[in-house]
DNA sequence: TTGTAGGCGTTATCAT
DNA sequence: ATGATAACGCCTACAA
């Protein structure tokens, strides 16, 4: 298969009779040029299909007109059957379709893709950066940060990270689902709690825990990875530590729909038995038996807010909040 | 945000007493260059954080290290919770990274974005292109072939496009499943077959024909578009043109969950009273109930051949296989 | 308004 | 083995 020469400005000008730079005028749509040539170089970049070299004009602009979205997940925790991740990129997707900007997609799971993306965002490959989530006190960010390079981050980063972030309310949202527990005379509440290295799971944890300590109950904690067969174990754990639970508040939907499997398999009824709440709101939550109870937050509109952030980050606009927390909302259904 | 200025090859020759050809060669790994000069410009690229400028090298390596992965789709049609776009994505993406090159993702659901996507190809922003499905008999395939640019696509394409793919056996899984139904003495056979702009939609809807009409049998066909609620519209279609079904094939695993649904609202007992089975294999069919038997196709394994079968294209590789076609298989579990 | 010319950071082709 | 030097294709002062 060989290349077909693609014509460059060279080319164009030659056959429109004018200098490369005028032609560059008409592609980059300046005004300063008369109608009549305007007329006749467009003619000729029609007619020799010409389409501008992206990387030399990268080259004096600076700019690449493309984003990296960092996933800094193995590509099986990306696309599991969790769809966190899915919404994310869904949100950051439109928004940057709407601005004219390439979406580069990363996955950053392991030590060395990590490496991986810190070279390729400092070659200038993108314009600017987002992670999708965040591990620990990943100092990523702060680094590329630091070298001027436009980052944002999905989720309060751990440490004092200086970058700017955009949340969920995650804390107020457990409150008001561990609340909704305990008026409807539950006493018993156990948590299923999400993985400790993320700001996700430390909070949801903490709401939990504040609530129950306001109502002075007995906490339950187990902790889990926001996978379903993690629900699973994590449900089954409860269970055998304290046979007598009436209630659970599960940090993730996909855990929620293992608990309810467990709690199916243990011979427990829901809620009548065992009241269940997730946190996320999946579609699918819809369809469970029973329908899931849960805290809605806005993913999709995460990766919005952080794409639009970023892009304004990226032009130089000045006066951006540091941080950007969205609510999150109680859907009662039938599980509680 | 002050860009710091990023160091250049001439930054790193001046600091090591070299020129910027020998340089180039320690970077990108040359061996004819003597062990201490290497060294010595070794030291430098670390001392001065020194990282290739990637707009200047594809300049005139015509490369740019990175794949496009095309997604002929609305945002919200590849991330609702179907997880086929998710996990085409993971395959891909994982043989990418091994490859060490970077997965550009487009979504071109609108006439809009499809024309952004042409003009980004062309523009030699990317070394090879992959679509993640297609729609009719969508042209911008073979336009970018012929332009040079090497192209792959998931999915057979529709009308004479001379463009290699990978596939799945849709039509023998499809007769197996069929096939099953009528072993097990189903005689009432219908099925919601998927769009048929679509080469998935077509050949499972030809394999659920064909086996019937080797049974003998009257068919039944409703037609949705893989997603939930269209399944639940057209399993409540079906049921009312006859009543008496009992036996329902669904071209996908989410409208096979919207039959159940379906079914259960209309009290038909699954699998007593119909029988159903899908076309998939997501995980959550081994969870719904009752678990759903289904045709397990391949997706992530699409996803990697795809991406491997390009890096043989961009890489020139000869004989290559105009088209690839994996297998599928009948998970039989407990609802038909 | 239009053209000329220099430079963006690399790689590659020559000599040396 | 190493160093000049010419592309690569485009944008943008600066001149005209």
């Amino acid at each position: 298969m060989v290349t077909r020469e693609r014509p460059t400005l060279e080319a164009v000008a030659r056959r429109a009779g004018v200098s490369r730079a005028t032609v560059s005028r008409v592609v980059n749509g300046s005004t300063s040029v008369a109608a009549s040539i305007r007329e006749a170089v467009t003619r000729a970049v029609d007619e020799l299909g010409y389409v501008p070299n992206q990387a030399a004009r990268s080259l004096v602009t600076q700019r690449t007109e493309s984003i990296a979205l960092i996933l800094p997940e193995t590509a099986n925790r990306v696309f599991s059957d969790d769809l966190f991740f899915p919404a994310i990129i869904r949100g950051v997707g439109v928004e940057l379709e709407a601005a004219d900007k390439q979406l580069v997609l990363m996955m950053a799971g392991s030590a060395r893709s990590h490496g991986r993306v810190e070279r390729y965002a400092v070659a200038g490959h993108v314009d600017g950066v987002m992670f999708a989530s965040m591990h620990g006190a990943d100092p990523l960010p702060g680094t590329l940060a630091r070298l001027g390079i436009p980052v944002i981050c999905s989720g309060r980063p751990i440490g004092r990270a200086d970058v700017p972030y955009v949340d969920v309310d995650h804390f107020g949202g457990v409150c008001a689902a561990v609340r909704h527990l305990v008026a409807a005379g539950r006493r018993r509440i156990a948590t299923i709690a999400g993985p400790q290295d993320m700001v996700a799971g430390i909070d949801r944890l903490a709401g939990y825990r504040a609530t129950l300590e306001e109502a002075g109950l007995v906490q339950h904690v187990a902790i889990g990875d926001f996978t379903r067969e993690s629900g699973i174990q994590a449900m089954r754990a409860l269970l055998a530590g304290d046979p007598a639970l009436d209630a659970v508040f599960v940090a993730s939907d996909m855990m929620a729909h293992g608990a309810l499997i467990a709690l199916k398999d243990a011979g427990r009824r829901v809620p009548s038995d065992v009241a269940v709440i997730g946190f996320d709101d999946f579609e699918i939550s819809r369809y469970s038996d029973p329908p899931l109870t849960t805290v809605r937050q806005p993913i999709a509109d995460m990766g919005r807010t952080m794409a639009r952030q970023l892009l304004g980050l990226v032009n130089g606009e000045q006066g951006l909040p540091d941080a950007v927390v969205l609510p999150t909302e109680l859907v009662v259904r039938e599980s509680a």
